[in-house]
DNA sequence: AAGACGAAAGTGGTTGA
DNA sequence: TCAACAACTTTCGTCTT
């Protein structure tokens, strides 16, 4: 689907149209047709009112894995046209209800809960739709492999909601998934690598880059201190200062240097507390970046200024 | 007085035998 | 399974502004 690519392939540029009626993404820059003869999932009627809308439509609510039985389900109802219905009627129905709870598999009862407890943490971290929808998608699968079995619902549920968060590059740090969940930050890393390993989901390396603009926000940097920090994480990526480090502590630390090169200084203290490392190893990647990027002059020429 | 800096010891996780 | 190891944290003392 479109909304995968972002890239051109070709140039690295991001700017890419999406050319609805004729299925195509081209890349605006060098003129790639990324993706051609995509299927349109949009509905191929239109509706003036209403009643229009009712009669064309052929499909139900979305199917959607965030809830127990994917929004499939029926249910014998509560109330309505029992009066209706002779003594004989009745018994009948109620003997149905009693059923249809009997019914529900305990697996269709632990989705119940779990996802309950899934949109409780995800609204808490305001993570988008998409990556609930994904983590639901993982919880299922996970319980249908019994992989639920042995571990706590909820740390099940948080493994699954830091999978897809990685995987949708909207990364939250354990530690934010830890408070918002209440559950142990290494009872989540476990079960996180264990369901990911099971369920064989492969995750990309998280990538410093996609923690900068959240981090940005939560300190109030201006946009060209935001842009600044990708492009020193840029540059320390082609140096090779960034792997096998904590992304957010690269992270903190471009934010920082970005920070003091364009005037809006922030103490190590402030950076360090809203990325969730420590003052010392900003300090560590921002001595590297300062050596390995030949930013000194630059820092100290934003001093200068400043005076 | 607050922030920045650095050293030293401790912690949890990965790796390789 | 265990030990070595790198990254990161904690703690604390010193220096700078």
């Amino acid at each position: 689907m479109a909304q995968y690519v972002k890239k051109c392939p070709e140039c690295g540029s991001t700017n890419l149209i999406y050319d609805k009626e004729k299925g195509e993404v081209i890349c605006k820059n060098c003129g790639l047709v990324i993706e051609e003869r995509m299927i349109d999932f949009g509905q191929e009627w239109r509706e003036f009112d209403h009643d229009q809308a009712d009669k064309r439509r052929r499909t139900g609510a979305p199917m959607t894995y965030t809830k127990y039985d994917r929004g499939l389900g029926t249910d014998v109802g509560q109330k309505g046209d029992i009066y209706k219905l002779g003594a004989k009627g009745k018994n009948k129905f109620f003997r149905l209800r009693k059923w249809q709870y009997r019914i529900s598999t305990a697996i269709e009862r632990n989705l119940k809960l779990a996802l309950a407890e899934l949109k409780r943490v995800a609204s808490f971290l305001k993570l988008p739709k998409s990556v609930e929808e994904e983590a639901a998608r993982i919880y299922t699968m996970a319980v249908q492999r019994g992989l639920v079995r042995g571990r706590s619902m909820e740390s099940v549920v948080s493994g699954a909601l830091y999978a897809a968060c990685r995987r949708h590059e909207v990364p939250r740090t354990l530690d934010e998934l830890s408070e918002a969940s209440g559950i142990d930050k290494k009872e989540i890393g476990r079960t996180y690598r264990f369901i990911t390993r099971e369920l064989s989901i492969r995750i990309l390396p998280s990538n410093p880059i996609d923690y900068i603009p959240r981090f940005a926000s939560a300190l109030k940097l201006s946009a060209e201190t935001q842009s600044k920090a990708v492009e020193i994480l840029d540059m320390a990526q082609n140096s090779e200062l960034t792997s096998g480090r904590g992304p957010t502590g690269i992270a903190a630390a471009s934010l920082y240097v970005a920070a003091l090169i364009n005037n809006e200084k922030r103490t190590q203290r402030e950076v360090a507390d809203i990325a969730g490392v420590t003052e010392v190893t900003i300090r560590n990647r921002y001595k590297e970046l300062l050596k390995k990027l030949k930013l000194q002059d630059e820092v100290k020429k934003a001093k200068k200024e400043e005076e």
